[in-house]
Parts: structure tokens; sequence; C-alpha cells
DNA sequence: GCCTACTATGTCGCATCCGACATACACTCC
DNA sequence: GGAGTGTATGTCGGATGCGACATAGTAGGC
């Protein structure tokens, strides 16, 4: 499956923008994958600000920590839903999720 | 069902941030609504300022006249990616993103 | 080496979300 | 009133995402 593999290539540590073209999404599925990479950093990034394992910000947000690992993985399993709940559920301020969003240029 | 009328509600005019203290909504479950219901009234905006209808904005990303107007209506069967999807699909430039973003405040 | 804490990956059954379709509603123009 | 255009709402079968669990990998202290 094409998601699968895309995701699996940014884990290993794909810049963003580069994945996209080299597996030749449209441009609107290319910025929502842009998008969802940024988040997916921001959540770790605040996870980590905040000291928190995956198992705490699993409790904190009722998932599980096989979930949040995907989630930071990038897996193509995870919605930008849940990319969002996890990144509230980690503390993230207001102006951190503009700027994840922002990010995404 | 709860998330369904709250979706009614604001549908109905209700002003983003009242909407989900008034249904008793938990912090990270109201954050995110918020955010949604920003979006979602960033989509018509786009869309209208572009000139669309529905159907054409339904056709740009693969969807349903229907599925655009549930979007629009704030349906609670209506996930953050394809909010997302819309707007990138309305041609909603980055700054305007950024502005639906900010106007969630 | 062993133990502990943290993270990654695969799978499964159940819930939710999807597009599609039908249909109703609202307006405008003729 | 009828036709045309745009939007709203309800429903359905199939697709996708979910938490949970098992298990494996990784790093540090002892």
């Amino acid at each position: 499956m094409k998601a699968k593999k895309l995701k699996r290539l940014q884990a290993a540590g794909w810049k963003s923008g580069s994945a996209a073209e080299f597996l030749g999404l449209s441009e609107p599925e290319a910025a929502l994958v842009e998008l969802k990479l940024a988040l997916v950093d921001a959540v770790r990034r605040t996870r980590q600000k905040r000291g928190m394992s995956q198992i705490d910000l699993a409790q904190r947000m009722h998932s599980s920590q096989s979930r949040i690992a995907k989630i930071e993985a990038g897996d193509a399993s995870v919605s930008l839903d849940l990319i969002v709940r996890a990144l509230i559920a980690a503390g993230a301020s207001r102006k951190e999720v503009e700027q994840a969003f922002v990010a995404m240029g």
C-alpha cells in the first residue's frame, strides 16, 4: 500500500517535501501529508518537553501506548483527528498548535 | 447523541466558545471542536469566495455534495481529515489556513 | 548478564467515517 | 406554476481508524 510506504520512509528520516514528491502524490494529498508530518513532530516535541512518556500521554487521552507510537511514527492508520487530539493532550498551547500548522509550508 | 446536538446548535448560529461549554465537554474535546468549527467556517468562506458550488467542491475532492453540506453544517460524522481536505481542495492559501486557526481563539 | 523503563510493530474485533443515493427544502427566473 | 440551481438531511454498505493486546527492540543502571 502506497500510504504505508510513505509513512515508513518518513519515519526513517525523510525530510518532508521530498517524500510526497517521491511517491507521486497529487498536490492536495501531499499538502495533507505535509501537515500531518508537521503536527506529528509537534506531538513528540511537546510530549518530551513536558517530560511525558508515551504511556503518560496515552493515559491522558484515554488511548494506548502503541497508538502514540504509531502517531509519532507517522503510521498510515492514524487520522488527523487523533494527531491533533494528541497534540492537545500533550498540553500544547494554542500558540504551539498554530505554529505547527504554520510550519507546514 | 451529544456531539450531534452540539453540531446542530452551532450550525444554527451559536458562537464558538459557548457551545462547548454549554454541553459540558471536557477541555481537550472542546478545543478540538473549536478548531473544527473554525476550519468549517473557513471552508465555506473559501469556497464561496472562489465562486464554487458545493457540487464543484465535491468534484474537486472526489466526494459528494451531501458530504460537503455535512462538512459545512458541522455534522458529527465529519472528521478533521475531511475538513482539511476540503479546505485544501477549495484552494485555500496557506495564509487562509493560518487565519482559520488564529480565528479559533 | 539481568532488570526496568521506554518505544516500536503487528494483529484483531468493533466503532466510526466515508461516498453514494434519494429526497426535501429554498430561491430565482420565466 | 414549472424548471433550474444550490443546499440540507437521512440512510446504507463498505472502508478506514480505533483501543487493546502481545511481543520485540533499545538503552541505562546494577
